[in-house]
DNA sequence: CCTAACTGCTTGCATATGCAAGCATATTGA
DNA sequence: TCAATATGCTTGCATATGCAAGCAGTTAGG
């Protein structure tokens, strides 16, 4: 393979589906709440006031509008998030975390560090996890939706 | 931060998303298949005989049976792959990548590279590059489908 | 042999998601 | 002021995908 950077994203684009299939099933089941689901709450956690516009949630989520309207749905009839207009601009209905959201995306984060735990549980020295987190780090600077 | 894989995990799939987001829409309208039926292509392109029973490719691809079956429907349509039965067990359907297919895919892995170089066009030094894809290539080191 | 269990593939149904159109509201320019 | 444009949200349609059931063919145990 002569090309580097093919080869990086080829590699990291392969690595992230493992990971996810590998979280998935267990994540959602344990805390009836999917992976993306988590990300919203995740997002409104670290918003100012716990809260966002739809659309600005949508580009930290690297998806459309529609997809946050209709993750939300489910979520608001779920208690862990609410919705909110706003008195200015009649237009914006917020997203809006609750105490049970916060409550649960907490809990849902320890699941998931825990899966995340076990991705490296093998021959992985903590210097060279930090190695890749700060190169992937680099990666997701400066996005809007940095979780991390 | 304290958890150093979570970190990890969570930088991860962001960059994953942001990558597939920045790359997809440009990459089909050019070449007229999707990433995934570009991957698809690339498993076919490195297997021997240049074809895969369905549910191996299935497990290469970190997917499912049923979604293997709807993928190569409309390549072989295109001419991309064909299909091939196995003389010693009538329940093996392999998909075989065709010249057309070979030469697709050869001129869409062109085009992909171009746009991984642009993700790490700014402020990477080829060693970095090198670096992470080290690191990745322990996450995919030992898995079916490993393409680099 | 022959039946039971297994394997590979396909298909029906459910879910997830994007795009484009539509609607309500805000802003801008004359 | 008011018409044209822009913005935020929702919804209809199309596509993508997984799971479970079903079918065809193979293998194993008696």
């Amino acid at each position: 393979m002569t090309d580097i950077s093919l080869q990086s994203v080829l590699r990291l684009l392969q690595s992230s589906q493992l990971i996810e299939a590998r979280i998935a099933g267990e994540f959602s089941c344990v805390h009836g709440i999917s992976v993306n689901e988590m990300f919203l709450l995740m997002q409104l956690e670290q918003a100012p006031l716990q809260r966002l516009p739809r659309v600005e949630l949508a580009k930290r989520l690297n998806t459309s509008a529609s997809t946050v309207t209709r993750m939300a749905a489910p979520m608001e009839k779920l208690g862990l998030v609410s919705r909110q207009s706003d008195e200015r601009d009649a237009r914006l209905a917020f997203v809006v975390l609750t105490e049970a959201g916060a409550t649960r995306v907490s809990e849902a984060r320890t699941t998931f560090a825990k899966q995340a735990g076990y991705v490296f549980r093998d021959r992985w020295e903590p210097e060279e996890i930090e190695q890749l987190s700060a190169l992937l780090g680099r990666l997701v600077a400066g996005t809007p939706g940095d979780l991390s």
